[in-house]
DNA sequence: TTTATTTGCTTAAACGTTTACCTAAATTTG
DNA sequence: CAAATTTAGGTAAACGTTTAAGCAAATAAA
């Protein structure tokens, strides 16, 4: 339309019959081969751009038996956290000139072994994951790696498999909010988590029981309460209760959506924060700090995790010497202290 | 591994051979055509299934000249509204075994050009997309359209392209805040937007003229402030600068990161939230409701949205007889009222 | 000058499907 | 019972690349 040409597919064939010159002049001039002249090569070269030549993806990654595609394959895209991740990662597969698939798999060990199922066609050149909190068994995880499609985790890792897996340090986050809530002056620390328990979870309660028990604090089961993974309100229900059973002065919201749950179950029960009980969440949101009261936040570095997760699976597929079975990087998340842990004067 | 099977690739031709077959009844078979026999149907794939056998999705691609595949265009992940309009999506991409190829424009015309560029090659089978804020020609668009694939526009739509646009009222919304502010006692009400100016901005600012206009109350130059798309302490500078100067006493934000950068820069001028002055903004995010105070929001069908698109390219892509050019809905917003515009006792 | 090497290109097979067309046997029809 | 049709499959080409192998001409080496 803008251009003299119709939507006629041009190809190979199209531009060696144009040139005179056989496809697979073509094809090697348009990979830069060494084989072909570099007259040739700009004459290829400038008709392809002339006539709007494209290549068949498909072709390629059906002769090649590559893809130059990655999958993505995490839980949702609810919260700020894999937001930020997939931008990190994008922003490698970019440069890379990759493509990237994604596929969400809600959390759920069925759907995650179905995706794993589609990958083995050779779909993707490799894979970004935070695996599913129900995912034990996981055998198509390895059999896929077998299959020679590497694997980087990225924050949800699977510590069974050999390969590249970026964290962040959640155990000393929660260790380090915990004690933050202790040094404020809080006695009784609940931990609200979410049910299923993905290992960055027990990670964080660990973390808590950890810096509890460093001060000869008992950590008591029913100081635990576990949600559902959305917003809802049965979460709402379920935290007040816990908090009018327990009364605690402390709380520990490990997931992101867990904060509006937990300011919500202070307000209905005219809780103030901080003066009465304490908060800090694991959360990115940059609106921590215009909440009711500001909050204490876990940031986690979730951009740098996604990118660096990206980096690493691409240093493999593009033949750099790296093992990524020896690549476990850690990257910090950070406490942030607003004034939802402030010591009232 | 967890089978007996070896990592060797297993296909139509291995089917063949084991079930000694022709290939074509193998593919025949597995795609239940009418050609084949019941009990050879059944032969088929039982083994396929005990082989593990998983067609190559490049090798159909290529031969059917139709990939199975959409691709999902948006500036970015950054905010809610796009995270939870990808989740629409996946949920009817997900029920019609398609994959979905992120496109992040970034913004940048530039970025959605090439990427529209490398679409051309048939990678796709059709196009979900928020076009970029400074596309203006849209020839890449029309090239793409004309050439046979199909798009349909959710969110920031471009009017010029003859196809399916979900939109929501944008216009209406803002109407509806700006009222709302008006209603409240507002009498100098500022637009807080962003640079570049993509179509549903500008929808939103005609709404907020119209609510003033419709009230005799004249919409100065200067009560509009431009920031840029992300989030940055120069925005919430250029707020103070902006509010000092014009002394609003309502704000409309008309996208979700603004919300922070508003409250922090009443914040910092000792401004307080409704008494001093009220703010509406554009956002989808739960936290509105823990907000100091909690913020008023137009609350936009993002999940909604993007299932819809996906409904309507999807019934496009298998033949319904649909005509996308004839599609424009609106989904409507919500006006959520919360404490931000309290008329104060 | 003869031989070896390099340059620049072509031929043809391969990647794994799908499908138009063909065929032989079985079944139905008149 | 012959002719027509249906059933159940096979053959081979095609989709658009990439690449191993080959080859003639040009250049370099001996």
């Amino acid at each position: 339309m803008t251009d003299g040409s119709k939507s006629n597919k041009v190809n190979m064939k199209t531009l060696a019959k144009v040139l005179n010159v056989s496809i697979a002049t073509i094809s090697k001039a348009l990979r830069d081969s060494h084989d072909i002249g570099d007259d040739t090569k700009q004459r290829v070269i400038e008709t392809a751009r002339l006539l709007h030549y494209v290549p068949n993806p498909y072709a390629s990654s059906l002769r090649k038996r590559s893809s130059n595609t990655i999958a993505i394959v995490i839980p949702e895209i609810a919260d700020s956290f894999f937001s930020q991740a997939i931008n990190g990662i994008e922003s490698i597969v970019d440069i890379e000139k990759y493509h990237a698939l994604i596929y969400l798999t809600h959390d759920s060990y069925e759907r995650e072994k179905q995706m794993f199922n589609d990958m083995s066609s050779g779909r993707v050149d490799g894979i970004l994951m935070s695996v599913a909190s129900n995912t034990e068994d996981i055998s198509h995880i390895q059999d896929l790696q077998q299959a020679g499609v590497p694997i980087v985790f990225f924050d949800r890792v699977c510590e069974d498999i050999p390969t590249a897996k970026i964290k962040t340090d959640d155990f000393n986050s929660a260790y380090m909010a915990t004690s933050h809530l202790l040094d404020q002056g809080c006695k009784n620390i609940s931990l609200v988590t979410i049910e299923g328990y993905p290992s960055i979870l027990q990670a964080r309660e660990e973390g808590y029981k950890k810096a509890l028990a460093e001060r000869n604090i008992e950590a008591n089961e029913g100081n635990s309460i576990s949600c559902s993974n959305k917003y809802t309100n049965e979460n709402i229900a379920a935290l007040k209760d816990h908090i009018q059973k327990i009364k605690p002065d402390g709380i520990i919201a490990t997931v992101e959506h867990l904060a509006t749950t937990t300011y919500l179950a202070c307000e209905e029960l005219k809780l103030n924060i901080p003066d009465d009980i304490k908060v800090v969440c694991f959360t990115n949101q940059i609106t921590a700090s215009i909440l009711n009261p500001p909050l204490t936040t876990i940031l986690q570095p979730a951009y740098e995790m996604g990118r660096k997760a990206a980096e690493l699976l691409f240093d493999h597929l593009t033949g750099k010497p790296i093992q990524l079975e020896k690549e476990n990087i850690v990257l910090p998340s950070k406490l942030v202290v607003r004034n939802s842990t402030r010591i009232p004067d």
